[in-house]
RNA sequence: GGGCGCGUAGCUCAGCGGGAGAGCACCUCGUUGACAUCGAGGGGGUCACAGGUUCGAUCCCUGUCGCGCCCA
């Protein structure tokens, strides 16, 4: 029995039950063993994060695949898992630590902490897991992975030694993105950059060989900065060499203010003449850009920061080389000093000397650490690289030749615009929580690189004692015992970046490189699902990482779907401000309705503004299909064994199927386009605007009437109406539809695990080795084909007339302010024969639902009559004394009004010989249908006002 | 500064070469036996603006204005 009201709340949590028990959602299942594979990654979510409406429309996405190509056939992997989140989970522990004023990570040192960072993730790290689950997400939960584990640990090792042996990793000494209070390097994706109200400061740089006075321009050069105090890691004075202002200094010198430097001006396109003075310091060892100058001139590197963000001069050689007599004692003065107040101190002194021309404020952007909030520092410091531009090749030629393609197509454009100027990847970060790098160092800072530390050991000592530093047997006994070699052979303490097992995640969460079955079976896999923002992060990694070696991309199709606009809530609503929960809208409207709106508001290329007004608008849709269920069951519907719909007598009944067959194509394709809108568009109109508005209400009289033949076929066919639409609608809502599913009749299998019926047009072909790289290839499990290709326009055609007929009649009672208790007759003038035959036949149907009394035959209007036109005749409705004959009058004169517009905008464009001339065939024929149609109407029209008349 | 995208009904959004649609909101009517989380009917849009291409432009092109995002 159907409950009498359609609760979410109650349903999900015991639908998930039957899906979980029945492992519905497990690949492989044996008798999916000789089914094509389908499968999908899910984009591995941070350990630490919480459901968003990002993930929420992310995963609903891929749910309707998963479920979709489950439903028709195929063994569907969806791999679920997340990644370990370094700096975000490390950061989580701290403070946790720090809330139970516990000892600190480094109090407590790398060994106990990172225990202690497996305790939370046992214990706080599912979250979002759970929460994927009451969204339904129809994932493989028993093959759940993390970037952490063993195994996927295992690949990144193999990654990383190969990487380095074939010479695509590598230590380098380079800029990196530092973050002072975190003291580790990021990503450039997790810089933000913020626009700050700073100065520019116009300092002026002495020219060598020149006493300085600041009256005299000819004695100095002025450069333009907005960090002052970088000005100490200066080596030279960068000038456009187009700009005339400064061509006779090029080559010569300035002697750095306050440190005494002598270093040189040089010439570069970098400097940009209508920027500042049209000068710049060059600072290769603090900014990006300068390094890059500093490499083409060959300019020393200068780093006068620590790791913390302070000044570092004492005992600093790059910074004390060739300085004159006296540097050390300014070093000392500036020593420590934190980089804000070491700015301020510099400016003071440089206004006090006259270095200082003037102060310019200067609204620019200032990178920050997403996650600390601190300004970042371009830091110049060793650490390991990944050489993406050679692995990048591959991935842009595998997007280029279309072996992977971006739905929609645009972003590919993004793609390469990011794969073409793609920087050398640094890897490591400074870090404990993580994937500790596979490198050992000798005394010498030798690196030995290999999978597992004996490897490693035992190559360095081979070496050293090669090299005669050990004798063998010095050797030998720190191979055997790990204390004697402490401090000889020490391990790179830091990890890789988070992304680098991101990378792998397409193969390594199918088990590789221990077992290479599932990588055989799923890899590539089908489809990536994504937002654009993830681009970077994701798509191209693992495309770079897929090729390399798996040989192949990891997936023919990136979808790339909306933002759905977040936390910051600029977007989210205008009078609000405020976030919407997923979860929240999951508690006050259940998970399909959340599912059904995030569908159909996934147009593809924009973003989704969300309002809760729309998920309540669909959890009614979801109420509306619960109730016409139980209608269903109220009237004792049911499906027989071998009820055919394509053999039904009945015109109504032959019209839904008709109906039904068509829905399932528009539904089938949609999909297959990813047209998620379109599809659940296309369900709503046919469950909500046909199946439920006319289907079911033309069919009362027959399910109230007597019993009969009629009445049977009726019976069935709206029960078989019924599961085709739980079908199509699955994908979209599934708990509801399971629900339903399981409660309308003795089912034999799960609705999630039973065949998706075929969409009309679609090549009938036995499954034979197809490409398992195509996503739509034709299901496995197939049932009747005939059903496929039904249609009958007659049907068609007949319903469609009641369908126009009630609407006209009800149409013109609402605007003559006839009341619902009122019964008008009905005349049908000039009818024809068919057209009386299909009065007679839906004669019930017609009185009930136009609020009709009798309906009679005349070969023209009774007088005084308001004449509507339903298909090209006239239905009148004689309401003499009851009608307004003004008001009927102003009605016909507009439609009149109307039918001449048409007719005059219609011979616009046929007298127009260029239109008939250019314009297609058949639109011409459809004009010229459209002529004949509004000619026709307006003849009826004027009868109408011509009878209306004599009545008076 | 470069790139991408968006301005369509009061609100949130579809459509995108041949006289514009949905959900919500609004107005009128309805206690008929699936459903008031409902039913019937209705109002409401020079499709940002200006040019151009075209037989024809909301849709394609150019520019302007407004807004958003990404990258410098």
């Amino acid at each position: 029995m159907i409950e009498k009201t359609y609760q979410p709340a109650d349903i999900e949590g015991r639908i998930a039950q039957a899906w979980e028990a029945e492992g519905a959602f497990k690949a492989g299942r044996p008798e999916r063993r000789d089914a094509p594979p389908f499968s999908i990654v899910i984009p591995p979510p941070n350990v630490t994060g919480s459901l968003h409406m990002g993930h929420a429309l992310n995963n609903t996405l891929q749910d309707i695949l998963c479920r979709f190509e489950r439903m028709r056939g195929r063994d569907v992997l969806w791999q679920p898992g997340t990644d370990h989140a370094g700096i975000a989970t490390q950061m989580v522990v701290e403070r946790q630590l720090m809330e139970r004023q516990e000892p600190s990570r480094r109090d407590m040192g790398r060994e106990k902490f990172l225990e202690r960072v497996w305790q939370w993730k046992a214990e706080s790290g599912g979250v979002i897991v759970n929460q994927l689950k009451r969204l339904g997400a129809s994932c493989d939960w028993s093959r759940e992975r993390f970037t952490m584990d063993e195994g996927l640990s295992r690949a990144v090792v193999k990654v990383f030694v190969e990487l380095h042996r074939q010479g695509l990793i590598y230590k380098d000494k380079r800029l990196v993105n530092w973050d002072p209070k975190l003291l580790t390097a990021i990503s450039d994706l997790e810089v933000q950059q913020v626009e700050v109200k700073g100065n520019l400061w116009h300092l002026r740089y002495p020219l060598d060989g020149v006493d300085f006075n600041p009256d005299d321009p000819e004695t100095f050069i002025v450069v333009a900065t907005t960090r002052p105090e970088t000005m100490l890691g200066d080596t030279a004075v960068a000038v456009n060499p187009d700009d005339v202002r400064y061509s006779h200094v090029v080559g010569r010198h300035v002697i750095l203010p306050l440190v005494g430097r002598k270093i040189p001006i040089i010439a570069d396109l970098y400097s940009d003449p209508e920027k500042g003075s049209g000068a710049v310091k060059i600072t290769p060892a603090h900014d990006f850009n300068d390094f890059e100058v500093g490499r083409r001139h060959n300019l020393p590197q200068i780093n006068v920061l620590d790791i913390e963000g302070r000044i570092d001069l004492v005992d600093n050689e790059a910074y004390l080389h060739g300085l004159p007599e006296g540097a050390a004692q300014f070093a000392e003065e500036l020593h420590g000093l934190e980089r804000f107040a070491a700015r301020k101190s510099i400016l003071a002194r440089l206004e006090e000397l006259g270095y200082l021309e003037k102060i310019e404020p200067n609204v620019h952007m200032v990178p920050h650490g997403d996650r600390s909030g601190v300004v970042i520092e371009p830091y110049l410091t060793d650490q390991w690289y990944v050489d993406a531009k050679t692995l990048a090749q591959p991935a842009i030629a595998a997007v280029r030749s279309g072996a992977t393609t971006f739905v929609p197509k645009n972003w590919e454009k993004t793609y390469f615009e990011w794969m073409d100027n793609i920087q050398p990847w640094c890897i490591s970060r400074q870090l404990w929580w993580g994937h500790q790098i596979p490198a050992w160092y000798g005394p010498d800072g030798k690196v030995f690189v290999a999978e597992s530390e004996e490897e490693a050991v035992g190559n360095a000592l081979g070496y050293y004692v090669e090299q005669e530093v050990i004798t063998p047997a010095q050797a030998h006994a720190m191979t055997q015992d790990a204390s004697l070699r402490e401090g000889f052979i020490t391990r790179d303490e830091d990890v890789l970046d988070t992304w680098f097992s991101s990378a792998l995640w397409p193969f390594s969460t199918l088990g590789w490189p221990d077992d290479d079955t599932d990588v055989k079976r799923y890899y590539p896999t089908n489809v990536l699902v994504t937002g654009f923002d993830i681009i970077f992060f994701w798509v191209a990694r693992m495309m770079m990482m897929g090729l390399h070696f798996m040989d192949d991309v990891p997936f023919p199709t990136v979808y790339i779907h909306a933002l759905v606009r977040d936390e910051k809530g600029a977007k989210m609503s205008k009078s609000k401000g405020n976030v919407i929960d997923p979860l929240h809208l999951i508690d006050d409207y259940g998970a399909d309705a959340l599912r059904f709106t995030l569908a159909a508001m996934a147009a593809q290329g924009r973003d989704i503004k969300l309002a809760s007004s729309r998920v309540e608008g669909y959890r009614n849709f979801a109420t509306k299909l619960w109730n016409s269920s139980r209608f269903a069951e109220m009237n004792a519907c049911a499906l027989p064994e071998d009820f055919d719909p394509t053999a039904a007598k009945q015109t109504l009944n032959r019209w839904i199927a008709h109906e039904t067959v068509r829905a399932v194509r528009d539904v089938t394709e949609a999909i297959e386009a990813y047209r998620f809108n379109d599809a659940a568009g296309a369900a709503y109109r046919f469950v909500w605007n046909v199946y439920c508005d006319w289907y079911l209400e033309l069919a009362k009289p027959v399910l109230l009437g007597e019993d009969s033949p009629a009445k049977a076929e009726t019976r069935a066919m709206v029960a078989w109406a019924r599961d085709e639409i739980l079908k199509l609608l699955h994908p979209f809502m599934p708990f509801i539809t399971e629900e339903l599913w399981a409660v309308t009749a003795e089912r034999d299998t799960l609705l999630t695990l039973t065949p998706w019926s075929r969409k009309a047009e679609a090549r009938v072909e036995v499954f034979d080795a197809p490409a398992l790289t195509d996503p739509m290839v034709p299901p496995v499990m197939l049932p009747a084909p005939q059903v496929a290709d039904f249609s009958d326009p007659a049907a068609e055609a007949e319903i469609g007339w009641v369908v126009d007929l009630v609407t006209a009649i009800r149409s013109v009672r609402a605007e003559m302010n006839i009341t619902p208790s009122t019964l008008t007759p009905l005349v049908l003038a000039g009818a024809s024969a068919e057209t009386r035959d299909r009065a007679q036949r839906w004669s019930d149907v017609v009185k009930r639902m136009a609020r009709l009394g009798e309906i009679s035959f005349a070969d023209s209007a009774p007088q005084g009559a308001v004449q509507l036109l339903v298909r090209g005749e006239v239905a009148a409705l004689p309401l003499k004394g009851v009608i307004d004959v003004a008001a009927e009058q102003a009605r016909l004169d507009k439609e009149l009004a109307k039918a001449e517009a048409d007719i005059k905008r219609v011979d616009a464009k046929l007298s127009n010989e260029k239109f008939v001339a250019n314009a297609p065939e058949e639109i011409v024929e459809e004009e010229k249908e459209k002529r004949e149609a509004a000619v026709a109407r307006k003849a009826k029209i004027l009868e109408a006002l011509e009878r209306l008349k004599n009545a008076e």
